[in-house]
Parts: C-alpha cells; structure tokens; sequence
DNA sequence: GGATCATATGTAATCGAATACATCGCCGGC
DNA sequence: GCCGGCGATGTATTCGATTACATATGATCC
C-alpha cells in the first residue's frame, strides 16, 4: 500500500480519475457531475445517487486548479503573520484555521519576520497561488500591499489593532488603552520612577501604540519616561533579559518595569532572578498577553488578557462573510482585561512610609 | 488607493493582466512571456528584458492555479499537525515555512486535533487544492491516508519519529531512547517510586514510545510502573497539574514524576506549588521538549532538547529534493540531549541516608 | 389541445498558462 | 552553394472543472 521508500526520487503525480471518468461511470455528463457536487438541489435525486456512487468507487477529488482557474476562487485564506515563534501570533492563527476549516476554507501560511518588504513579497506569492482573502497583522503595511489587494480584488483584514481611520476592515483591541490601563495600576500602587522594554517601533504599530499608552498615562499624572529608561529588542527572552539587567545596572533604577508583550516580561524576570533582585518588592515588572510562560512564573506575572483567540476567530467569520456576500462588521473593537499577579506591588518606598 | 470599507461586500475579484497583455504589450507571444518567466536562458536578452519591463509595468502576477492546471505542480506544501497550541509544532512549523519559503513554496496549514479521521479528511482537501507534498506529525496514522497520498502520488514525510520499518519517510528522534536517558537520569538520583504523566497513547505514537521508555528503563533497573501511578490527559497545563494533585494525593507518592511534555511537567510544577510540596526536595519533575515554558520556572525545568527546528527543516529541505528530483536520506534520526535543571534532585530518602 | 413554463440534462465555450510542435533565420561544414 | 543543426520565437493544443446556453420532457393553464 505505502510506496517504497526508494521510489520517492521519482515525483510521479500518478493518475487521478477525472469529472469525465465519473461522468461515465454514472452515465451522465461532466456539467450534471459538476452540479451534482456544486449545486445538488439542481439534480434529480436518483441521478444525485448514481453519481455520489461514482464519486465514492473511483475515489474522486475535483481538481482544486481546474475549479480555481474557472470559477475565480480558491477557497484558500492567507494568513500573514510576523513570526510562528511567539507563541501568540500560533495560537491566533490556531483559532483562524479552526474557523476557516469549519466553513470549508483551507489556510496557506506565511511569516515575514518584521519585515514589510518581506510581507508584500509573500503576499504577492499568495496572490500568485490563488488566495482569496487575506489576514495580517497590525496596521502597519506597505502602500504597495494595498494597492496589490485592491487591483486584484481580495478582500483583508488587518487585526491586532483598530484602524481609526476606518479605511481598512480591522479586527482588534486599543494598544494605547491596554498599555494605559497598565500604567495606571503600577501608578495607583505608587510607583513614580518607571522603564519601559518594547519591541521595535518602525512597522509595528502594536508597539508603538503601548508605548504611547504608558507616556499618556504617564503625562496624565505628570510625569513623563526618560528615554535611557526605554530598551528596544527584538521578541525573545534575551531581550527582555539584557534589557533589564541594562536598566538594574542603572544608578537610580526604576521600581517599576513595563514590557509591551509577556517574553520580554519574563526575560526580564530572569535577569532580577540572576541579579538576586525580588519582585515586586525591588522592582514590579508587568508584561501584555498574558500567557501561560508569564501566568507560570513565580511570582505569577501581571499582563494584560488579549483577545487572542477571538481575533482570530473573527477575522475567519469576516472573511467568510465578505467572500459568501454576506453584510458584516468591517471594525471590530474587542475588549481586554487586566489581569493582576504577583509580580506588582507597591514601591519598597512606598511600603516602608507605611 | 484603499477600498473603501462598504465596498467589501461585494466580493469583486477585480481584473488582473494575463499573460496576453504582457505579450501584447511587449511585442511577442504569450509562450515567449511564459518562457521569459520559467527558462530565461532560453529567451533573448533583448526579449527577456522587453518582457520583464511589460510585467513590471503592469504588476503582472502569473495565475497560479492555470499554472497549477496545465503543469500538475502547485509548490504548495501540506503540514497536517495536531494541534497548534502547544508552542511545540508551531515553532518546527515555523522553520518549515520559512525553509519552504526559501525554497519558493507556500506553506498550506491544517490540524486535526489528534483525530485521525480528521487528519484524513483535511489531507484530502489538501490534495484536492493542489498540494503538492505533506509533512505529518507521527508515525501513527490512518491506512486510508496512505493509500490516498500513493494513488495521487504525493511525496510526504513524517515527522517528530522514525519509521523504524523503512516503509515511509521520516525525521525524527529515538522517543523512547530519549526517556529512557530521563528515566535512567533519576534512577542514577537513587528514585525507585516514578510517576508518569502521558498524553493518550491512542493514535500517538510519540507518547506510547515515550511511555515505553521509562517502562524499559525502569524494567532494565527490576522495577515497573504501577498503573495508578500512571495518568493521562490531553496537552494543557490544567491536564499535569490534575494529574500531580491526584498524584501527590496518594498515600505513597512517587519521588519522581515524569511527564512526556514539558507542559505537563510545568502543569505539575504548579500543583507542586499550590500544595506546598517543593521541588526538587520533595518530588523530582521532568520534561521533555526543553521550551521556554520550563527552561524559566523556578526551579527550572530538567528536560530533553529535542529537534524542533530542525526536523521542521530537514522536513521541508527532503520534500524539495524529492519533487525536484534530487537525490535524499529518506530517513533520518536527529539527536536529543537531556537538558539537566533544577527540577530534579535526589529523593529526601537518599539525602537523609547519606 | 396548444402555448407556457419548470425541471433536468447535455453541449460546448471558457478560464490562463505551459508546452509540443512548427517555423524561420542564420551559421558552419564540406 | 547546399544542407544539417541550433537558437529564438510563434501557433495551437492542452490541463479539468464551471457555466451559459440549448434542448428535451412533462406538467399546467386557459
């Protein structure tokens, strides 16, 4: 049954049976196999029979090329992504492709790893296959990608964030609000003195956003973040890690550590682990997603709760909608939740004036 | 240049250049644009560039499933996965993305959510959207899915084991050999009372194999694996930690647990945590997996290094040699290495002895 | 009982690129 | 000076399903 291992250098595309072959076996012609299959309603229900028998006994599978090529649709969803490695974008694309699956759509997969010349050109490569819709994250894309999905006609939807503009359909939550929410809890437990670990800033509006949600809130309480207090990284513990050992090192340390994703909160958890520096009684650090490596640490990390699945989710009921015709909502806000730990708490200051 | 948001209900796939225009608008034949595109060193450097200039200037993206139709070739490749949510798959499925990318082919996506049945039906979608080459997760799996792969000629490899049998292809490591090394780890701590904590066997080769592991091991020291000491649950933090709060619940606990994933293990660590009971001084607790999960508990995580990127890569590297008809090890064991942390010490008994 | 219409099915054009085959120069060998 | 051969390109067929249009059959209405 299962070919010997040796004849796998052969790529031989072996013989499939075609809508013609069942079409004779069923004794009808290929646009009653095609209806059959398509349209059922349309076939009478003993021709209906006779050729789901023909189907079963010559093991068909329509040609997905053959049906793409002339009915203009694939049946395939894109997704796009930054990068597999955090775990966050896997588990959105995980919900995406459940959904997409349950409604009959195949997902083709691409990362560009923070590189938006890099996401136009497998956004092109997708268009090239035949993807019907697409899914991306964040709001921040080449001009280029639009104008793409514009002249070729494929309805997108960009997630992680809400285009206020309300140009492009969008599916996410506030960045700035989430990221202000965290500021207010560490200032309402009396911090004062605060550093910030984010992911770059250029192409990621996610991260811009939260930073600008912890100077608002910041500003609001008349205080602002001195620029040797923000560390820049890319999306690994390592980051987080050296970041923070940077900012302990410090003369005047802040009491209080912002991460605008959980990796880089727990990275920095490590370095306070090495240095034997205690949170949150020397320091509080918080981080956003909360995931499971920030829920698992000791102490547990406080982080912002992110629609993560729901995006994804939505975005695959937007798509379908928009591909089957049907009216849907092209911004969807969703909320998020701060999730208090125990790795806040208030200043050592604080507690000894107590 | 973006649509409007409204217009997306109209699911308008808007016009695109053929390879017509470009011929038209370079002055040749639509077999000389097809040739510039697919040989080049067959075209005239003249021709080459006048065809190149005509699709630049009207952003022609070839069609691929006419493509797909008339060649019998797609570059599309197949990863059929359990389950995307244990960080796991998603990174082998991140190398093997980016590896296929390199290569020019576009990764298509599925899970099956450890339902065989699924796997089958999912696979079959894919063969029917023109996939050209799957990887799988295991060894185990359903006959139908052979036969389908073999009468479509497909090429595949499975992954994460190895077919002891030579009969399909496959990337992986020794699993039982790997816990056999963690349970021989233990031993040598002086543990004579183990716990497990599996995943279900059925259907998941990797976890029998790991299961079959300790047994030997433990068989090779005169000692076996009693079946209340043994559980199982699906992959999620909540399914170790059950089973450590039923384990630690016993009159007579085991001194050491293993688990056959890290999230198991951490699952258990929390329970550890709640109850009270340390580790290691108290109860050993290990992996396998070595992610960043357990690598950053505290006390870390002993584990196994097992090869996740890399059989993500070797995956994808084998399925372009074979469709491009380039000789390859059809079969092939990658290392594992056991990852010695702080979750496992010996037993209070033996430290008291001593 | 003939016109009308719905239902079921067949016929044939079509989608867009790849490619087998035909054609046309042109060069070199003898 | 003729012919074989090669390089560059064009012509026309092909891949397999969908679908517009044509046709046949039988029921319904006045």
């Amino acid at each position: 049954m299962a070919k010997p291992a040796g004849s796998a250098i052969e790529p031989t595309i072996a013989e499939r049976s075609s809508a013609r072959d069942v079409a004779r076996l069923a004794g009808v012609s290929t646009a009653t196999v095609s209806r059959a299959l398509n349209l059922p309603a349309s076939v009478d229900p003993d021709t209906l029979s006779r050729v789901k028998a023909a189907i079963e006994k010559l093991r068909y599978v329509p040609h997905g090329a053959a049906r793409a090529l002339r009915s203009r649709k694939s049946d395939m969803f894109g997704a796009v992504v930054p990068s597999f490695d955090y775990a966050l974008y896997a588990r959105t694309t995980s919900a995406l492709q459940r959904e997409a699956d349950a409604r009959g759509y195949a997902l083709v997969l691409a990362a560009h790893h923070y590189d938006l010349a890099i996401e136009l050109r497998v956004t092109q490569q997708m268009v090239q296959h035949g993807v019907d819709a697409f899914v991306f994250v964040g709001l921040d894309h080449d001009p280029a990608l639009f104008s793409l999905l514009d002249s070729y006609g494929r309805p997108y939807v960009l997630t992680w964030g809400v285009d206020a503009s309300g140009i492009h359909p969008s599916i996410g939550f506030d960045n700035r609000a989430a990221t202000y929410a965290m500021t207010r809890h560490l200032l309402d437990l009396g911090h004062r003195h605060f550093g910030l670990i984010s992911a770059p800033t250029t192409g990621n509006d996610r991260s811009r956003e939260r930073g600008a949600g912890v100077r608002a809130a910041l500003a609001a309480a008349g205080l602002s973040l001195v620029d040797d207090d923000v560390r820049y990284g890319p999306i690994a513990l390592e980051s987080g890690t050296r970041a923070m050992r940077e900012l302990l090192a410090k003369r005047d340390r802040p009491t209080a550590v912002l991460a605008t994703n959980d990796v880089f909160a727990v990275g920095a958890m490590l370095a306070c682990r090495d240095a034997g520096v205690r949170v949150p009684d020397d320091v509080s650090i918080t981080g956003v997603d909360d995931t499971d490596l920030g829920a698992t640490q000791t102490p547990g990390l406080t982080s912002i709760r992110t629609p993560i699945v729901e995006i994804g989710r939505a975005a695959a009921l937007q798509l379908a909608a928009r591909l089957e015709g049907r009216p849907v909502n092209l911004l969807q806000e969703l909320p998020f939740e701060l999730v208090r730990r125990a790795s806040t708490a208030p200043p050592a200051s604080r507690r000894r004036r107590r």
